[in-house]
This record gives structure tokens, sequence and C-alpha cells, in this order.
DNA sequence: CATGAATGAGGCTTCATTCAT
DNA sequence: GATGAATGAAGCCTCATTCAT
């Protein structure tokens, strides 16, 4: 934690959570531990019991924090595109040029996430791993409308938001910001798994900011 | 089903099944009964007991064809692409203009569907929203090593191959024809769900060709 | 409230609670909060966290008033008990003949219940329906000879008593007081519940006071 | 089991269990059991899982035959019922006199039970005490609409409904034939378990067939 | 080959209660 | 005296699978 900055709570959305893990030293033990072992085992088969056994605290504990492994993912999810946006707005702080802006968005979007020293209690290697692999689970699922009425996703969508904004500033009349958008945003995510496990699917070669080129000439080619 | 053109069986790789389902009734009742249920109720909260129920089988019966829900949902992903494949096939049949053989694939890999009466036992039009919903959850898991070493994806990569081909006819120096390729396969699918769900992800109108236009103007222009 | 009449508490027994109810306002809200709540969920599904919730007090707070679910539901069907004898009392007052006695004992038993303004904070009719419902579930119980050991029946043994006797008086012969007032002490209440919910087991028409004509014939006829 | 007369099996209704019990070994030792249990432990703090253990068979076994525990509660009683009725007609057998009849059907439905050796994996003094302690729970519950809509009651209805058309025969003009039977059958049970527990509230000495002669007094005297 | 029956293991969740403040 | 936090134990139920016929 650096003295000079002052210390940052990321604010998730109040529906995910029955008590707020921020709160308490349990509730980060909670977020931590169950970052480690989703990313271990997968969230198919990653129970509250056996995160009770990681973190030597009963699973009744846990549901005091969270109402379903479920709501546990869209929790992590929610703090993730947080913690991706306000990078973000640090990120953009003080650049006029919308073509610049843009480009650092995609950089952020698409690169290889490393730690952030700014939330001790979240690996976000980890959990950046854990949101390319599962958290389409949290969407993709026969409660995705419930789900939205109670805003899990209005944090993406605020992101998704920003960012066509940037778009429209270069160019007012493109049709589709929004969809181009959301096509990186999950599409780089898909790349960088497909790149690991299914690499005919894609054209990542060693140097690794293949992925970043590839959607930085995509979007500006788009929206010419 | 038409009677000028032969019977058609589409091969799902064999090590998807123990007992190959178009070879049976019961086979073919697993077939059409787990797309309907998985339509209705989810992957997640499917199980060979549910289908049991639904086709009158015992769950024991299942499992002579299947090994496990995992795999069947490997079948219906397989045979769904498999499938794809097939149109593509006949779709581009004797069209010699790469521009126009690339415009053909992008319509087919985003149109929407409609069922196909070569099929009988097969209605694509829920296979499409299983695929949709369900399918990454076939891959997007810990075993993903694994089925791809058997095979499960080849159907996919062989597409990928095929119309990154296509690309490279028209422009033999694009560095990056299967991430193009991928990404709209899987973006295209997202772009229809997010339509439907989370509509401020898209800029979908009523026009239900946006998903086509975008699509088609993004990898010309990426291609150019 | 009747400013005539100085304030009543009704005195139920000790061995019931931990703490007084009726001696603090938070003691209050436990009771209102649990009649109104078992009469809407039931006793079964009935819990003290849910009280909490219902309340806004915490689970461990009421644990201060009532050593179990059990306890407190005993506690209400003493409340109850009590309160129909201080009702009975009131009704003979100044009668002198034991058959207008008895008349008036069977009505106070059998006639539907309305509520009564002297217990501001107890609602009389959704009590009279847990009584109906659930206070078997009091005594129907492997721990009746220990809780009928801490009185927790005595009101109800007074009032058959005091029945009985006024029985005797008219014929005091009749060998079976107990068991015709504690018959139609239960039955009366059963006989309710059956009308609305299992009429086919009861006679009960329109004219409401069927229950209470069925008694009095049965009784006056018995004991004749 | 007595070789002159064929096998009986009592029908209990079908929507009260999945499978049979009368249909498997298994299934028998899941009644035999259950009766067993709850008359030990009492059915508030009987489950599956103790059934399970008690019979050497697990949890899972015992919901291949019945839904939940409030089922096999539900069945348990009409099984017992449908006894009483089956042992009510045998008793009635060949006896024209209504009076003779009514006196018979009384003495039935009070006295003490004894064991009954044509069912041999049915104790039936242990599902009596059940029946007296416990069946009460079984209807008055929240559910009871739901389940007397599937039949769940239909025998007692019937047993009140004979009765009742005995007690017509005798006197026409009648108005509360149904009231007094059920009054009978509920009030029976409890004088029982009165007269165990809660003595102040009856008068059963040692003669024990007070409860007999007090219900056959009342209804006759009743009718009359 | 298909099936009916059975089952071990574990999922999710709530309960009733205690402890420290 | 009231409360917020935590927890051990157990409840109910379903799953995926095997076995014997």
């Amino acid at each position: 934690m650096n003295n000079s900055i002052p210390k940052i709570n990321l604010q998730v959305n109040q529906n995910l959570y029955l008590k707020n893990p921020e709160s308490s030293e349990l509730g980060k033990k909670i977020i931590t531990g169950s970052i480690d072992l989703i990313d271990e085992i997968g969230f198919d088969s990653f129970t509250f019991r056996k995160l009770g056994v990681q973190i030597q605290s009963p699973e009744a504990s846990i549901y005091r924090y969270f109402e379903s492994k479920q709501k546990l993912l869209l929790y992590l999810n929610s703090w993730y595109w947080n913690w991706m946006e306000y990078r973000l707005i640090f990120s953009l702080a003080n650049i006029e040029s919308p073509t610049k802006r843009l480009e650092k968005a995609i950089l952020l979007l698409t690169e290889e996430i490393s730690e952030d020293s700014d939330f001790s209690h979240i690996n976000e290697v980890k959990l950046n791993r854990i949101v390319i692999s599962e958290s389409q689970k949290a969407y993709l699922t026969k409660d995705v409308d419930q789900e939205n009425k109670i805003g899990a996703f209005s944090v993406q969508k605020q992101l998704v938001e920003t960012i066509s904004k940037i778009i429209l500033e270069i160019n007012p009349s493109y049709k589709y910001p929004h969809m181009l958008v959301s096509t990186i945003i999950e599409g780089a995510h898909l790349q960088r798994f497909f790149a690991e496990h299914l690499p005919k699917l894609t054209d990542v070669s060693d140097s690794c900011d293949a992925i970043t080129d590839f959607y930085n000439e995509l979007i500006f080619k788009a929206i010419k």
C-alpha cells in the first residue's frame, strides 16, 4: 500500500452481497480464497464447502456474505470491471486527443494483466483468468434478466458506454460503437484463452502483443 | 425430407459418444429430447435423470450413448458446427469470386438460424440458442485440453481454417485471419445474446441484419 | 383502551420465558411480530432468524426473552388460554343459574374470535388461528411430560376444571365432566379448521353458529 | 399370516408415494423402519438420514419411494385409516341393526389397538401411537389444501361418511352427523393421549374402557 | 441391448446457538 | 441489556453412476 495515495475501496453493487466483504477480515479472506480456489479448480467444481476448508472457516459463515456461489462470481466480475474502469479513468487523465485516448483504452482492455498493489487482498492476475474462463457463466444463464435487473452488469455497460463515446468523438457517424467495444472486450478475453488452449483458432505468436495489435488495427480501420 | 436428396447423416467425432445416437430410435430421442430440455431449463440444471423423464427412458439407457452430460454437449456443439460447415460448402459451391465467397460465409455465420428440414430429429433454432448460451461452457472448462486432444473442437478449427483461407485469397499478407474469423464466430453469437438480454452492450435496432452488416463492414475494412 | 378499567397484564407462567416480554418494548415487538409471522408462514417454517428480520432486531436479542421457539409457542398458547379464562370470569360474573353459566361458557369456547382492544400488542384473531393450527404441536411432542412439569398447561387444566365444576353443579353424578370439556375445547377448534379446509368432515353451513349449536346440544343432552 | 385368507394389500392413494413401498423389500423396510423410528423419536426429529441409518440403506434410496417426510407421514396416516375402514367393513358384515352397527363402529374407533397379523411389516400399535401424536401435523399445516387436493385425506372422509350414514339410519333428522363422527375420531385419539400425559384433562380411571363408554353415551344421547 | 433398482458422495442451505463487545 | 459476528451441526435433496436382470 502506497502511503501517498489514500486507501481506495472499489464500490461494488450492493445487491451482489449480503454483507460487504471489504468490511471485515473474514470477508477479505473469502475474496482472496475464492479467487485462489476458482482459479485452481474452476468455477464448476468450486463450492462454498471447499472454500470453507481453504480459508479455515465454516461454510455457514460464507453464506453471511454471499447468497450463493453465483452471486460471488458476479461480485468478482463486477469488482474486476470496476477496477478496469478505475484504471481507465487514471490512464486517460489529462489526455486530450481522442485517438490517443482510444489507443490507451484498447491497450488496457487487451493487454496482459499484472498485479496491482493497491488492492492487497486481490490477485488481479488470477482474477483475470477467472473472468476470462468463468465470467460468461455469470451471464450465459437462465437468470440473466433477473441479474441484469439488480444491476449486476451495470459496470460493464458503463465501461462500454465510456469507450463508445470516445469512438464517437473520432467518428460521430459510426453506426456500431457499442457492438465494436463489446466485441473487443469479450473477444480479447477469448483470444487469450484460445492462445493458451486452442491455438488453431488464433494467430498469436511469441510476440505477446499480437492481440493488442490485432484489435488496434481492427478498430481504427473500422471507424475510419 | 426431400426425396431427391439422399438422406444425409452428419458424421460427428466418434470420441464424443459411446454408441452413435443416429443409429437407433432411442438415440434420436436422446438428441431431440436433450435439445428441447437444455433449451428449456439451461445446461446447468439439465441432468440425465430429467432427460430420462422427458423421453420416458431410464437414465441408465442414456449412459449407453453418452458418457456424461458434458460429452453430450460437446456432441451437440460438434453437430452444430458440422452442420454449419456442410451448409457453407453448399453455399459456396460454384462461386468463384473470393469476395463473394467471404460475403456468403459472413452471412452464414451471422444471420439468424431457421429450421432445416433435412434433419428431422434436430431443431436447429433451439440448437442455435443452446450453442449461443451454453457451448462456451463446453470449452471454458478445466478439461479443455483433454477434450481438445480427442478432437472435440476439430470441426470449429476446420471451419475457421476454411474461412481464413478465403481471407488470405483476398489479402495474402493479412496477419490475423484466424483471430478475425474466430472473433466473428464467437462475437456474432454473443451479440445475438446481448441483443436479447443486455441491449446496452450492442447497437441492434429493429433492422435485424445489424449484426451481419456490422461484421461485414468490420472484416472487409480489416483485410483491405 | 378503556379509561375506566386499569391496564391489565395477563400473567403467564414464568417458566415459559427468560425475561418477561411484557416488560419492554422489544419484548412486545417479539410477541406482536411472532403472532404475525407464525400466522403467515406457519410454525414449522418460523425461526428466530426470520422473526429477527421481521422486527428488525438480531436473533440474539430474542434469545434473551425465549429459550426456544417451542417455549415461545407455549407462551402464546398460555397467554391465549389465560385470556379465555379472564374473559370467562367476566362473562360469568353475577350469573347465578348453572345452566346459564354453562351456556355462556360453551359460547365462549366455540364462537368465532374477534379482536380485544384491551391488549393492543396482541392480535387475538391471528392468535386464535395459531392456537387452532399450531398449539397441538406444543403438546403433541416427546417433551410433553417435561413441559407439563413446569406448568405449561396449567391454564388449560384450570379452565377445564372451572367448567367441569359447572357441569357437576347441574348434574353431580355425571361421570366424565373433564373429558366432556376437553372434547369441546379441542373439538371446537378442530371443527373450525375443518370448516375452512376439509368441509367433508363437518356439517358447517352458512349459519355460522352451527358449531356452537352442535356443542350446546351435545353437552346438555350428555349431562341430562 | 393366515393360510385361509388370501394375502391382502391395502391400496393407498398413489399421489402419496413415488414408488409403491409394498412393491419391494426395501419399500417394506422403509415402512417398518419409519414406524419404529417415528414412534421412538417423534416426527419432528425424524429425518430420512436417520431412517437410512436405522434400516441400513442410504437416504437417497428412501427418496425413490417418498418425496419428503411429510408425504411419508401422510402415507402412514392413509394406511392407518384404510386399515380402520377395512376392519370396520369386516366388523359390520352381516349385522342388520343400525344401533348394533353404530356400537361396533364406536368400539372400533375408541378401543385400544392391538397388533394385526395380516400385515406383518406394520406394527399397528406403534402406528396408532404415531397417528395419535403426529397425524395432526399432517393436516395442520400450510399445505393442507394442496394435500387435500391430491386426495391425502379421502380415506378419513370416507370413513366419516360411512359412519354418518349409520347415524342417519337411526335418526334421519339429526343435523350434525359428520361433526359428531369427526369429533369422536379425533377426540378419542386425543383422550388417549391426555390419559397418558395430561390426566387432569380427562377422567380416565383404571377401567380402560372409559373412553369407549364416554363416547357411546355421548353419541347415543346426542342422536336420540 | 435396454432397463429397473439402488446407492455413495456431495451439493446447497438453514438452524439453533454462542461469544465478544 | 442489546447486539453484531461467527459457527458446528444438520437438514433436505440431487447427482452421477453402477449393478443385476
